[in-house]
DNA sequence: AGAAACATCGTACGGTGTTCGTAGTATTTG
DNA sequence: CAAATACTACGAACACCGTACGATGTTTCT
């Protein structure tokens, strides 16, 4: 999942920029166009996973032999790139005008929406910024969010970073929540059974803490450390998100000027 | 990166929390013992990269035959987790009295250090939650930080969550900045001189919220996307967890209970 | 018609995690 | 003491992976 970022720089800004090259006048017409691929591709990974994208697999989806891939895009890296550029493009910009809370609240439904709906993303945009053009705009769009208020630039970008780093590491237990049964081919309840009995017993008395969350808000271990429970999970991701915008509205009050 | 949870789970619970099993009593002595095996791998995981650890690999570096690997651990997805767990418990707890607010600190500042010094517990814990002992260790003091303030149950989970969220996610951009210029094989500088022609070139006018940073507070917008300076990184992420932190507080007092 | 430019793709290379079967060794048993 | 036993060690092989190379076929321009 590295694929260091072997093409040179050019031909992957204009990937992600300009789109494809102009065609070229001789030789046979390309089968296939890049935003084709980009889609399959897109489609292929949300089935099988995160890691299980092969060259090869995509190559069979689209009706093409593997090596022909490598016609339109240098490598399996500047394709996750280019992947992760459309999966953005695709999300609603936050609407203008309804202020700083609703469009940060907006941005972060999306985010996570997206997330769930591409797992491989927090796998790929963890390791990398992928430099394309909607990744660019809607970071452009959060900045503008927070315009207006007061808030020093340099305050701005924290506030947008913040949100931004929350929304990831939030958003990654979510998908751990909701990709756990698929993943070890049972459901919650087997996998659990099947774990609690060892846990249980290595815990018992070691950890009173948890025992007392346990006994008083009806949490179980595997409620609370690893939120297996969907909704639990969900949950935990709002309340979070709303102590890191109550934050930002501190700041933005100490700052002086009213929305 | 995957590597589905494939053992049985009593096997890998055993591994987590008892240690290597009895001694045999038959048969030639093992040349090895889990910990030396285990501290290899993290060894040799921080010196070559995250996904660079190969089973091949460690066992040269430990003298030993492939193969032999497998007599003391399921898979690579075990040895992982080992990994894990070892490194968190190699963690110091926080100190415990000196309030919350210095507790989480210590702790944030702990885990950050942790994900520098061992890039690859990003994309492992990102993953799947590892249930080990030290692991539980120290989700049970972070949970026992926030105890004693009058905070419900499900807030000091949520409370708790929301950091390890929040450091999750800035962490990783930290490590990004960090690492840039190793993956990339050059310098900061040469990696942007020769991506901004392409870029500047692109985004001419088209984000006027970025150049307006640009203009007003010296950022660039190599600076401001992605902070490939690592000293602006480690700024984000204190201003970040300070929002953080901040949000807790205006909890804990709308909690009623002093100290 | 011939040359040049291009897409296609079978094949091969060096890597990966893991399995299998076998060889070897130390303890326990008869 | 010898034989059975239970264990470690590991070379070889399997099924994959991403990618480079070179041959082949197709289209367009001269």
């Amino acid at each position: 999942m590295e694929y260091a970022g072997r093409g040179d720089p050019a031909r992957t800004m204009a990937l992600l920029w300009d789109g494809v090259p102009p065609a070229p006048r001789r030789g046979p017409r390309p089968r296939l166009d890049l935003d084709r691929l980009v889609d399959t591709a897109i489609a292929e990974a949300d089935r099988t996973g995160p890691a299980a994208l092969s060259m090869r697999s995509l190559a069979q989806a689209l009706g093409i032999g593997t090596a022909s891939l490598y016609t339109y895009v240098p490598g399996k890296a500047e394709l996750l790139e280019l992947m992760v550029d459309r999966v953005v493009g695709a999300q609603p910009l936050p609407p203008t005008g309804a202020g700083w809370r609703a469009g940060l609240h907006h941005l972060a439904t999306e985010d996570l929406a997206a997330f769930r709906a591409h797992p491989w993303l927090l796998q790929v945009a963890a390791s990398r910024t992928v430099f394309g053009p909607h990744v660019i705009t809607r970071y452009e769009a959060a900045l503008s969010l927070l315009d207006g208020y007061g808030l020093p630039a340099i305050e701005v970008t924290g506030c947008v970073a913040a949100v931004e780093s929350y929304v990831r590491g939030a958003a990654s237990a979510v998908v751990e929540a909701e990709q756990a049964p698929a993943r070890t081919g049972s459901t919650d309840q087997e996998w659990w059974e099947r774990r609690l009995p060892y846990l249980t017993e290595r815990m018992d008395g070691r950890f009173p803490r948890l025992d007392a969350l346990e006994r008083a808000g009806g949490f179980t271990v595997s409620d609370t450390t690893l939120p297996y429970t969907l909704q639990r999970a969900l949950d935990r991701f709002a309340y979070g998100f709303d102590l890191v915008l109550n934050a930002i509205g501190t700041r933005i009050a100490a700052s002086g000027s009213p929305p």
